[in-house]
RNA sequence: GGGCGAAUAGCUCAGCUGGUCCAGAGCGCCUGCCUUACAAGCAGGAAGUCGGGGGUUCGAAUCCCUCUUCGCCCACCA
């Protein structure tokens, strides 16, 4: 697989597409059920099919890709299941704006016919982000691609209706639900949003009806505070608590609803909050959920007047006035609190700042409206959800958000999740014209089964999420018993977005517990959120979005992925600016660069595949030899350490500083004399060359797979294989070489120091610079054999002369005309400031060790406390000591 | 009303269990370099009293309290 000349510039664009179908081809991301393998299953966060995918996509995949990368080197049976989702009300949103360019709507073609046209639609787009995510290097198992409405997805969501109806678990109920009037369509409790809003807080009176005034002469009724005016006509009473002094006796009085004539009774109720407005609440029970439940409270058996049409218009209804029908709920609140003002109703108006609730996909005002709906009854399947949390079988990362989950289980409400919409599952009930009996059927009947009468199916579809809330299974073919679900459920790993923990990571946990017995996975990662540098978040309609396609395009996918992995901290955000592409995405583009140019200059110089380093001659290792493998068995530990524990961006920036300030700015700087034959032991640099780079590429895989897949299938001897399937690297604990890391970081301090002096001074090219340094320093450097250090480096200056008589630092600089420049040689080696925190660090070491002997020497504690914090106190005692120890050397070798 | 999070270099952010990653990274900036892997680069450099104030400690960016400023989530005071 050996090429020659890799151009010197990276351009991805060049190898990606063919490095992705070599993974095809040679099927390194299929799943096998036979494999012995221990399994490790990742289920994609089915993208929505309303459109193609943007960067927060992008992110979240890239995050999935890298741990199910790892896992995969790392021997496990990898199965990341991707797929889409229907996205009910989304989709049909989106669809229905196309439709509306030709000046249509969904009604005009009908229901079958607009079905038939979102279908076209999700086709489209369910195809593009598929290639999307090849495009971003991601490693699914597409033999197991899944959408949320195929047939056998569909047969699951139909099982779980039917059996959670069975079980009792799903009711038909009478309430008051949110209400989008765009979308006419109810939505849960999740979906209407809150939005604080600046509005007005309107004190109108409903006079008394029934002659008779309060004490006070100007009040001939009773004065009410509301947000809502427009809403009055549906007024069934007026409540105050019965504590409330104010009110006594008023209780069965009889007031009008102003403008409109209609008698109302005045009651009491407990839920009034006697310190809010006047204390005198209007009860409107079809058009606001609390007054809908403090009505059903009270004694007398009130109607719920419905006075609001869907699309939030005044209905044409005796309770609404003539002039007020038919007319736009804002427009209506205007019209009727001018009237009010000129009847002398409207006492006062005051600012009002409150929450409103927003329809989640149109952001709509959301209409309270009383309705039947199908609810499932949350509270027993949020029990189990909830205890294994507490139990520890469930772990957030960052752990914060458990709480989020926490919460939101324990305050958990019944979930409306019937639709009025027509793209998405069919609800499985079928009401009878003849009785009143509904039957709910997997199948479809052929009569009611009270009656045998003629059915007709429900109009409504499902809540969306009440689909994908069963992803983790139905995906592998539940009710089945399939291999698949034998094989590769319960999963492992869940990454999202924390905005879906009630939408969705809860409720999948709900549904697999109740529905298939075991949790879906055990860990949930929440990734941050995308924002622009103003940190809004990216939206559509701001146009602040950045497609990670066209980053790709620019930069390549790897630069993508790095940059969000370097960037992005477990949970934390990340900031992209679409004005400044090319900083953004600087890091990972010029780092792929660097990459591509060591590895030219690898294989420029190692043609032949070079012994294992094991075969070798420890003894001919130099210095930077045994540097290098023991940094990088280092880089590996500290890179599968960070990996382990999800922490991708140290993970990415341990890769980054040993590829960049160690491999490529010291090692291979060291090696090229013998790389070029100007020195010995060309075999051994080749070698340990070839050893370290190919491991660096392993650990680099994960997250930058194409670049790294494409050099080691150039590197000689690199088998008839993909990189995606290797092996991950262990660390070789004989590698590590304590001494050889002390001894270079001496070499790097004093050629640092020189290469400062040289640029501070302006010593010309060509002239010697002799270095005095301090005795340890000098006694580091005799102890590595180097009278005289070549540093390549300088190039023509290139001589550093050591010398061991020096008093203090400093060094002089030969002039090619032979005058001599003395110079300090800065802080690097600067043996006054060293001492002084050496000394520093000694004095807090004494006061540590003495505070531990202290402890330790009192019997109380030794004899009471466990004994593995008293083991614990003795070694942190012999540590101190150690470090005491070696601090006193360093001190005296300084000769302070 | 309740809860959570953030405040560190000009910008975006790391900094895990208080003490050799203790002041860091990337980008930007300044100086000098086209040194045959790389100018998407090399070498060197400037830059932060780690939001303010208290406290605990031998020692605090890190723990506690408080204040200020932002952001997010939840919540039936109409």
């Amino acid at each position: 697989m050996t090429q020659q000349g890799l151009a010197p510039k990276y351009d991805p664009s060049s190898i990606e597409a063919a490095v992705y179908r070599r993974w095809l081809d040679t099927d390194a991301f299929a799943a096998s059920v036979d494999s012995d393998r221990e399994p490790y299953v990742i289920v994609i966060p089915p993208p929505n099919v309303t459109s193609v995918l943007h960067m927060g996509h992008g992110l979240n995949n890239t995050v999935q890709d890298v741990l199910i990368r790892y896992q995969r080197m790392r021997g496990r049976e990898t199965l990341w299941l991707p797929g889409t989702d229907h996205a009910g009300i989304a989709t049909q949103n989106v669809v229905e704006r196309m439709i509306a360019q030709d000046g249509k709507r969904r009604q005009d073609l009908g229901r079958e016919a607009f079905v038939e046209r979102v279908w076209e639609h999700v086709h489209q787009t369910g195809e593009s982000i598929i290639e999307q995510l090849k495009a971003l290097g991601c490693s699914c198992d597409w033999s197991r691609t899944r959408f949320t409405l195929d047939d056998a997805y569909s047969t699951a969501v139909r099982r779980v209706f039917v059996q959670l109806h069975d079980e009792g678990l799903i009711y038909r109920g009478h309430r008051v639900i949110h209400w989008c009037p765009r979308c006419l369509t109810s939505l849960s409790d999740e979906e209407a949003e809150f939005r604080d809003r600046d509005d007005y807080l309107y004190y109108i009176t409903y006079p008394f009806v029934d002659g008779e005034t309060t004490e006070d002469p100007t009040r001939s009724g009773v004065v009410v505070a509301t947000t809502r005016p427009e809403t009055m006509f549906g007024d069934v009473c007026l409540v105050f608590h019965p504590e409330d002094e104010r009110f006594q006796g008023l209780e069965g009085r009889l007031v009008e609803i102003p403008l409109s004539g209609v008698e109302i009774p005045i009651d009491r109720s407990t839920a009034v909050e006697q310190d809010f407005g006047t204390g005198m609440l209007k009860v409107t029970p079809a058009h606001d959920a609390n007054d809908f439940d403090i009505a059903a409270s009270l004694p007398t058996d009130y109607e719920t007047p419905d006075t609001m049409t869907p699309d939030a218009h005044m209905a044409q209804v005796p309770r609404v006035p003539e002039s007020l029908r038919g007319v736009d709920r804002d427009e209506a609140r205007k019209r009727i609190v001018e009237a009010l003002e000129q009847e002398g109703l409207l006492e006062k108006v005051e600012p009002y700042r409150h929450a409103v609730r927003l329809c989640y996909r149109c952001h709509t005002v959301v209409e309270p409206r009383l309705s039947d709906q199908w609810f499932v009854r949350m509270r027993p399947l949020a029990e189990r959800a909830l205890a294994a949390y507490h139990a520890g079988h469930l772990r957030f990362v960052p752990e914060r958000w458990g709480k989020v989950y926490e919460n939101w289980l324990t305050e958990i409400r019944d979930w409306n999740i019937s639709r009025q919409l027509w793209w998405g599952h069919r609800i499985p009930a079928w009401y009878c014209d003849a009785c009143d009996h509904i039957t709910v059927a997997f199948d479809e009947p052929t009569g009611c089964e009270q009656c045998g009468g003629a059915l007709r199916q429900d109009e409504d579809v499902l809540d969306t999420w009440f689909s994908s809330w069963l992803w983790p299974f139905a995906t592998m073919g539940w009710p089945d018993e399939t291999a698949d679900l034998a094989r590769f459920y319960p999963g492992h790993t869940l990454v999202t977005g924390p905005d879906i923990i009630f939408f969705w990571v809860a409720r999948m946990v709900m549904a697999g517990y109740h529905f298939v017995g075991e949790r879906p996975f055990d860990t949930v990662y929440l990734n941050g959120i995308v924002r622009d540098p103003l940190h809004r978040a990216f939206s559509k309609s701001l146009g602040n979005g950045i497609d990670p396609l066209e980053v790709v395009e620019r930069y390549g996918a790897d630069a993508l992925r790095f940059t969000i992995v370097a960037g992005a901290a477990s949970g934390t955000d990340v900031v992209m600016d679409r004005n400044h592409m090319d900083s953004t995405f600087a890091a990972g583009r010029n780092f792929a660069n660097k990459l591509w140019n060591a590895a030219r200059l690898v294989l420029q110089n190692v043609t032949d595949e070079p012994e294992p380093i094991d075969r070798l001659d420890p003894a001919q290792f130099e210095l930077a030899d045994r540097w290098i493998l023991s940094r990088c068995q280092r880089v590996v530990a500290e890179t599968t350490d960070a990996l382990e524990r999800f922490r991708l961006n140290d993970a990415a920036n341990h890769v980054y500083h040993f590829v960049w300030d160690e491999l490529a700015d010291w090692y291979l700087e060291q090696v090229k004399p013998r790389l070029y034959g100007h020195a010995d032991g060309g075999n051994v640099a080749r070698a340990i060359l070839i050893d370290v780079f190919e491991t660096a590429l392993h650990l680099l895989h994960p997250i930058m797979p194409f670049i790294s897949e494409e050099l080691w299938a150039h590197l000689p001897g690199t088998p008839e294989t993909v990189l995606a399937g290797c092996a991950w690297p262990s660390p070789d604990e004989r590698l590590i070489d304590a001494e050889a890391e002390r001894q270079f970081a001496v070499v790097q301090a004093v050629v640092t120091g020189v290469r400062t002096v040289r640029a501070e001074y302006r010593v010309p090219p060509g002239a010697t610079l002799t270095a005095t340094v301090a005795p340890a320093t000098a006694e580091a450097l005799q102890a590595i054999n180097a009278e005289q250090v070549t540093i390549q480096r300088l190039g023509k200056l290139s001589e550093l002369a050591v010398s061991d008589s020096a008093e203090g630092v400093g060094g002089h600089a030969v002039l090619p005309d032979g005058t001599s420049l003395l110079v300090p040689l800065g802080d690097a080696i600067d043996v006054a400031k060293e001492c002084e925190r050496l000394r520093d660090e000694m004095n807090r070491l004494d006061a540590q060790i003495g505070r531990v002997a202290k402890k330790l020497a009192n019997d109380q504690f030794v004899s009471r406390a466990p004994a593995q914090v008293v083991e614990r106190e003795r070694e942190k005692e012999r540590t101190w000591r150690e470090q005491r120890e070696a601090l006193a050397a360093k001190l005296a070798a300084l000769g302070c």
